[in-house]
DNA sequence: CACGAGACCTGTTCGC
DNA sequence: TGCGAACAGGTCTCGT
């Protein structure tokens, strides 16, 4: 489930509280960890020593990244596919899923479920190391239009994966890039230093209008996986095989690209406009 | 450099 | 109803 709304509500709701304790403040005493592999970084063992009695400062995002600040060290958790992150009360029973338990000071918990088992966890003392890897936060004030033109421009790559390659950009993934490229009336096929400017700034909003609409619906929730948001109730091409383009009427395309399933109009989003 | 295929995992849904 | 195939929010590695 986690994109960059997915990602950036679940911060919200941990700093906030959102009417539970707000992770800030608390203690992390131990975790129980029954995936290891969950552990990216440090080793298991190390990771066990060093998670005991750390003080959560702050919840934050960067990317997909949850990035959790301790009094030493900083959380990094990914989600991947099917990762989600939150706070449960003293006694609440333990979900099939939840394979890494960190244990409260108030004996409440922070508890990661994760089906698919691809999730990752890291604590760092320079969690620069992995983040400055990432492209531009889509929102922040990095991401300006020119310097995604040129970057655009330098690249001859088919535009959604583009997007989707978190060095270009980061927090983008198959549901907001195909929603993205639909508003900007952009074939996902089109390779990315072909497009014209007027694309090129119609994509620039579109993408920022799609993942501020996303997080303003708390996400979206999609099968069982995460049941938190509802812009699910929004998707306009994604997962909408075969109904009626909300625009044009014609039905909705899916076809795969960079083995994922892409969905867009076949009317509204030509490839074959640039030339002639 | 850019792409496709295969891995990593498990659960749900689809098609016959 | 049953059973295998296809599919799922992501990313990494390898071969071409």
């Amino acid at each position: 489930m986690p994109e960059l709304p997915e990602v950036e509500s679940i911060a919200r709701k941990l700093n906030d509280g959102n009417g539970n304790p707000p992770l800030p403040g608390q203690i992390i005493t131990h975790a129980t960890i029954s995936w290891p592999r969950h552990i990216a970084i440090p080793a298991v063992s190390t990771f066990r020593r060093n998670i005991r009695s750390r003080m959560v400062e702050s919840v934050g995002r960067r990317g997909k990244y949850l990035v959790i600040k301790l009094d030493r060290g900083t959380l990094l958790l990914h989600l991947r596919m099917s990762g989600d992150l939150y706070i449960t009360p003293p006694g609440a029973a333990k979900g099939p899923y939840e394979h890494t338990i960190f244990h409260l000071d108030s004996n409440w918990q922070l508890r990661f479920s994760d089906a698919r088992k691809f999730g990752k966890i890291y604590l760092l003392n320079s969690p620069e190391k992995i983040l400055d890897q990432l492209g531009p936060e889509p929102l922040g004030p990095t991401f300006t239009l020119a310097n995604f033109q040129s970057r655009l421009r330098s690249k001859k790559r088919q535009i959604k994966a583009l997007l989707m390659d978190q060095s270009f950009l980061a927090g983008l993934g198959n549901i907001y890039t195909d929603e993205a490229l639909f508003l900007a009336k952009i074939h996902p096929r089109l390779r990315s230093n072909t497009l014209t400017d007027d694309q090129i700034k119609l994509l620039w909003d579109a993408i920022r209008t799609t993942l501020e609409d996303g997080i303003r619906a708390n996400g979206a929730s999609i099968d069982w996986v995460y049941r938190g948001g509802s812009f699910q109730n929004q998707f306009k091409v994604y997962q909408r095989t075969g109904e009626p383009c909300q625009r044009c009427g014609t039905p909705i395309e899916r076809i795969t690209l960079g083995q994922r399933g892409t969905h867009f109009c076949p009317s509204c989003q030509q490839e074959l406009t640039n030339d002639s």
